[in-house]
DNA sequence: TCTGGGGTCCTAGGACCC
DNA sequence: TCTGGGGTCCTAGGACCC
């Protein structure tokens, strides 16, 4: 049987921020999406202040103003390498590790049950601490959605130094009434409007509650849920990722966009990205699907347009894929409309390795994989968009760009913007 | 005026076949 | 005029996650 413990980084885009900028500590800091539209994270102070998780910028404006939020862009290439250097310290603790998403781990405490298992996380909290500078908070439980509650508990109470461990059944009926539905592991909004309306509110209610009723309600997932709150395990530790099924890029303007020759930017350049991310991977696409979209918030619906590309050999090619997705945007393109977004997904991967190949193909691909090797080596080592293909397009300021008006430095991942010490 | 992006799984219903 | 039943596969939409 394993032991779960889950490591969650507290307010993790806020957090890597901090520790670059330690003038950042105490005070309230937001970290945005994309196009900084809405608040992703939220330092403790910026929650406290009722900054929800999620609301666009533009309608707490008066707020962040008010009392002085420090606001930052979303900085990727930050915070996917702090993740890599927390994931990093945490295999030193145990191999058994699955890492859920840029912000949480999984591990498997199965083989330290003799020692005092909360003892062990303070031991993995302040070492990620030291390494990293990132705080963590860690749940320990014999199920992965325990371990979630575990966490929670954990991340709020200020006794607990960080790490609350619930192997014990004994310990989970108090826990569980702490927990509101809405923040239970699989509880969403749709599933908590069912349960509150049935006057399941918190966490014990729902591990107590009928569960033909649960099923019925919720389906197959609920009733895992409430089988994993009773402490029956329906998840296991994934140690090895399952392969991808499929890979989007997408990305909203900064300002809307009416005309071919922008869209056909927009999309080859989501086009490049996806395909080196492939390539990556040692992944080819079968299916190709380009789509475009209005603004859904002022469009009554339909405001998706998109179309579907069977590639006649599955492919990685950067300009071959370029060539089908402007085919397919020249017929998706409405003169008139007002676009807000574009993206393309790949569809029906298969290993690089592997492709079927076609006898009266016309490519010569061997010569292609060649040109695409040296195209990423120099991105790579020159940095991404060094090298591009002239369908994205050259000019620096264009309205379909994404707004990043308040990035941070890319501290750790770029040479001309290390931290410096006054 | 201003509202992110990238995933997975489940289910219901339709098409199709025998 | 009567008018089955069951299996499989696919797709779209909904729900969830971070």
């Amino acid at each position: 049987m394993p032991v779960f413990a889950l490591v969650d980084c507290n307010n993790f885009y806020v957090s890597c921020e901090r520790v670059f900028d330690p003038a950042l500590r105490d005070r309230p800091v937001v970290v945005l999406s994309n196009n900084d539209g809405c608040v992703v994270a939220r330092s403790n102070e910026a929650k406290q202040l009722g900054i929800g998780m999620g609301v666009p910028v533009f309608k707490i404006k008066n707020l962040l103003a008010k009392h002085d939020v420090k606001v930052y862009s979303s900085n990727y290439m930050l915070y996917g390498d702090m993740s890599e250097r927390v994931m990093r310290t945490l295999c030193g603790f145990t191999p058994d590790i699955e890492i859920y998403s840029i912000d949480e781990a999984f591990l498997d405490l199965a083989g330290f049950r003799r020692q005092n298992l909360a003892d062990y996380g303070r031991d993995i909290r302040a070492t990620v601490r030291k390494w990293t500078g990132i705080p963590v908070s860690i749940g320990i439980g014999p199920t992965k959605t325990l371990a979630k509650v575990a966490a929670e508990i954990a991340k709020k109470s200020k006794r607990l130094d960080g790490v609350l461990d619930l192997s014990d059944p004994d310990r989970h009926e108090k826990a569980l009434g702490y927990i509101d539905i809405s923040d239970v592991w699989g509880i969403g909004p749709a599933f908590t409007r069912r349960l509150k309306a049935a006057g399941i509110t918190d966490a014990l209610q729902l591990r107590n509650a009928d569960h033909g009723f649960i099923k019925k309600q919720l389906g197959i997932t609920g009733l895992r849920t409430q089988q994993e709150l009773r402490g029956i395990p329906c998840y296991g530790m994934e140690t090895h990722p399952p392969p991808r099924q499929g890979m989007v890029v997408s990305r909203s303007f900064k300002q809307e966009v009416d005309t071919l020759a922008e869209l056909g930017e927009a999309v080859a350049s989501h086009i490049a990205t996806g395909a080196a991310r492939l390539r990556k991977e040692h992944l080819a696409a079968g299916v190709l699907i380009v789509f475009v979209m209005e603004n859904r918030f002022k469009t009554r619906g339909g405001y998706f347009h998109g179309d579907t590309v069977l590639l006649p050999v599955a492919t990685n090619d950067t300009s071959e894929l370029i060539g089908y997705g402007m085919t397919t945007l020249r017929r998706l393109f409405q003169k008139n409309l007002r676009y807000k977004k574009a993206g393309i997904m790949f569809r029906e991967l298969v290993p690089a390795r592997r492709i079927q190949y076609h006898l009266f193909d016309p490519r010569d691909r061997q010569r292609m994989n060649r040109l695409m090797d040296a195209l990423d080596f120099i991105n790579d080592s020159m940095g991404a968009g060094s090298l591009r293909y002239g369908a994205e397009g050259l000019q620096e300021e264009r309205r379909w760009h994404t707004a990043f008006k308040h990035r941070s430095r890319r501290y750790t991942t770029d040479w001309q913007q290390l931290p410096e010490a006054g």
